[in-house]
DNA sequence: CCTCGATTGGGCTTGACAGCCCAATGGTGG
DNA sequence: CCACCATTGGGCTGTCAAGCCCAATCGAGG
């Protein structure tokens, strides 16, 4: 239970090691999220890594501890992204509308999918057992979102009337379907109105009049092309975030 | 892009072809739902519909064909279920809840995850070209509840205010993404939170006072037990829908 | 009743991938 | 300077699944 990064604890392993084994995994990670888990094998890893044969048997003795690495990898992506500063721990609608205007400006949101949802989606069904660490990622995801509109709420900024729980789980199950109709429809637009609708939900409970950019949800505003924001630099270290 | 169940048009095999063909269809896409497309091999493929090597290769030469009438098999009985009768074409807000119950009380939907979205995920990164017969689908679904939520504004049950593309995709991706965290979760609870929360967002847009069930979306009621149709006959003639 | 084509059955071969082994290298402490 | 151990390299083999072939059977039309 507490080996979910597979054989090989780090920190048992000389610099020069753990710089390997750190190098298999990011490229793992790359390869996976893009090409998928079983369409990624070790001999594309090995020249991706530079590394070889080998070397993955002793880092990662089996795919198995491979993949949970990587799970664990994006994990600790996903949620350290969520908790950097840009989103200021979710305390407002603008840093909600911040995160989503991320990701409809993020061209790999409707190419690979989310980092997690993807794999996550990809592997559940096979006999690895990923449920836990999978589930605890997606809990700590949702407890982001909704501790935010906890705030939110002892702020002041929107009625005590709202759940935040469940529009917590709202916003990231419409991130997840979101995603997951972008890739299909190669089209971002899926997403982009999924996010922006259920933050729309989100925005009706404000208290203040809000300053919000489009109006409410009148019109299909979300249909044309233009973005809300560009978000091209919304970003800043979180490229770790999806793919790289 | 005609041929998109693969070989061997059923319409010019005799009756007895059909049935084979529509065994094994039948069997592949319950075993595909139930263990995922790698976990499925040919060899559990013969044993479940009783057929024998060569009768796969003679109606779907390759796997990729047969994995591609599959989705046009499933498509076609999301499509059907979310078009029959029981749901009234969705032209009232009892109309989803009935939807959104059905789900909630289905156990499949947080063992093996959508029919079709789950094959969707785990296919979408492969070089199968599915992306057509994938987003035409998950199109015509979305279309069934945005033309329910048009007829709901000619009704005069909602607002003209409301968007019916963008409310109509929130719900489709929250199913989706709801599902995929009760996948993850082993439990129902998100994919209940996530429609929920969507439906009473829609139900904010109700010209009339509404008689819900349960009060809008103040207090966690989500998050106890009970259900709030139990939603177990809510079925009819849909175990076609997601198993089966 | 006969003939021919469609349908069915089982076995087989090829290819690909995961996992493993042995040899070589490099660095570190004594 | 030496010895030992972690680290690295490349190749090898067993396993499994997909695709294919040949033989047998069944049904329909003449």
């Amino acid at each position: 239970m507490t080996a979910t990064t597979g054989a090989r604890d780090p920190h048992k392993l000389t610099g020069k090691g753990q710089a390997t084994r750190a190098r298999i995994l990011e490229h793992a990670a790359q390869l996976i999220y893009a090409k998928g888990v079983h369409a990624t094998n070790n001999e594309q890893l090995r020249r991706a890594a530079g590394v070889s044969g080998s070397q993955l048997n002793h880092y990662f003795p089996t795919k198995e501890s491979l993949v949970l690495a990587v799970i664990a990898w994006q994990a600790e992506s996903v949620l350290s992204f969520h908790r950097s500063e840009q989103f200021a721990r979710f305390d407002s609608l603008d840093a909600f509308r911040a995160w989503a205007d991320f990701y409809i400006g993020y061209e790999h949101a409707y190419q690979e999918g989310c980092s997690l949802g993807s794999l996550a989606s990809e592997i559940i069904k096979t006999d690895l057992d990923v449920h836990d660490e999978l589930a605890s990622a997606f809990d700590q995801w949702r407890d982001t979102f909704r501790e935010g509109i906890e705030r939110m709420q002892q702020l002041g900024r929107i009625s005590a009337e709202a759940d935040p729980a469940r529009l917590a789980t709202l916003l990231l199950a419409a991130f997840q379907g979101g995603t997951l109709l972008a890739q299909v429809a190669r089209n971002i637009a899926p997403l982009k109105d999924a996010l922006q609708t259920a933050i729309d939900y989100l925005r009706t409970f404000a208290t203040s009049p809000d300053v919000g950019v489009t109006a409410p949800q009148v019109g299909g505003g979300v249909h044309e092309a233009g973005g809300r924001l560009d978000s091209e630099d919304v970003s800043g270290g979180q490229g770790r975030l999806l793919a790289r």
